[in-house]
DNA sequence: TAATTAAAGATTGTCGACAATCCCAAAAAC
DNA sequence: GTTTTTGGGATTGTCGACAATCTTTAATTA
């Protein structure tokens, strides 16, 4: 369970040398083996993985497309620097995005895709109670249920814009700030809330639940982040 | 007024020859010039703009990104083909994205650039009843106009996802499908609507009307489409 | 000594050529 | 006559080298 099988659509196609590159330097940046803020050198990476600048530009701009990057024209590209604003932005767009997927998905999704949705949190609820809820696989097991909700809208767009895309990021701040989803259990009895309004086919609810869902983790981050900066001392009046 | 001024970031930067090329191109495509589905040779379009094949390609990664172009390994790359399906999931994506940032231009707008909006529905006033509502203006306008409200919410984030990324799309489907805002005198209202909200300062309102907005339009595009299909006769039993 | 300029080094952008893969047409086999 | 196979042509993927730009260091000047 240690490698993430969420966001891989391509089987074993003939993909290019770019596309396996750019998937091990997505890997490497949000596990922060490349940490926020480096500067990449071209030459450098390409040598580290054996292949040519032409292969390795091509992985950078999609890396770019992704935001995990940043290019400058002449200058260079590094890899994006953590900031919370930026996190709390994302939160915002998640809230709007997941909150018309899981209202979508109150009309779309199967009978089985709901019922496997049990089965998941049901591992999770094993997972939680086994680990004492602060556990590898409940970080990456949150995504895979939002993940799950999200294929359940049946609009591709939807998807591709949430799991190819804002995801990476979001893990990435995961695991650069260490965040180990600091409330499971309150979170698992949210999930299974957002599970019974699909189940009932009520889309209203569904994406209500949802939305409160992610804005509490949002204000729960702003708060931590709040207590930071407040300990810093930023204003004294 | 011809050309579109508005996601147009980089000024007279030191761009790049791709950056340069990445930008005709894409207005080649939304306009039609490059029409849908067409496939796209690498070595005759680094011809026609005067470059390598190496920018181009570049350029090409940055349309995938955009999603204005698909590209499939060692086969080559073809100029999205409008579908009415993906019409429709853009615009639910719309209805969330641009309902949240509503909500939050009525948090943080500033009354500047309220009141910089109503000017522009003044404008959009006279252009509908001076050309009986179906003017070129009129639709790059509307663009404007929910632009605009993104750049209130003051999330570049959000900013980015819709503007750099999804209206590129809506353009060109409405180039494509000439759908020349077919109801300017009502979206106008609605617009007005919108403001007041945001003007109030009532985020809740503000995305309610929003979502409103562009629920409504989608659901006349579902008709259009309906009956278009229907006339065809699809299905008879 | 501090600031400005100049040159050297390194990095990114661009180019043309070669290799791998795919597509299409003609020929062969049933 | 239809299907399969095989070959040629074209296209995409990859590579190494050159040119343009930026950064840094060192030398010069006030």
């Amino acid at each position: 369970m240690a490698d993430i099988k969420i966001m891989n659509e391509a089987p074993v196609e003939s993909r290019t040398l770019a596309d396996k590159v750019c998937e091990q330097i997505i890997n490497a940046i949000v596990v922060g083996d490349i940490p926020p803020g480096q500067k990449i050198s071209e030459p450098e990476l390409a040598r580290t993985y054996g292949i040519s600048r032409g292969p390795l530009r091509e992985a950078m701009r999609r890396l770019e497309a992704l935001r995990l990057i940043e290019r400058k024209p002449h200058i260079g590209a590094r890899v994006v620097k953590l900031n919370e604003k930026e996190l709390i932005e994302i939160y915002r767009v998640r809230e709007a995005l997941e909150g018309m997927a899981c209202r979508m998905a109150a009309e779309f999704m199967s009978d089985e895709e709901i019922s496997s949705l049990r089965v998941l949190l049901d591992e999770h609820d094993r997972s939680i109670t086994r680990l004492d809820g602060q556990s590898y696989f409940q970080k990456e097991g949150d995504l895979d249920f939002h993940y799950r909700i999200v294929q359940g809208s049946k609009n591709e767009t939807l998807l591709e814009l949430l799991g190819s895309d804002l995801y990476h990021l979001v893990r990435m701040y995961r695991y650069q700030f260490s965040v180990s989803s600091s409330r499971p259990k309150r979170a698992l009895k949210e999930h299974r809330q957002i599970v019974d309004a699909i189940e009932a086919r009520d889309p209203e609810l569904a994406e209500i639940l949802m939305r409160r869902h992610i804005s509490a983790a949002r204000r729960n981050i702003e708060e931590k982040l709040n207590i930071a900066t407040d300990l810093k001392g930023e204003k004294h009046g």
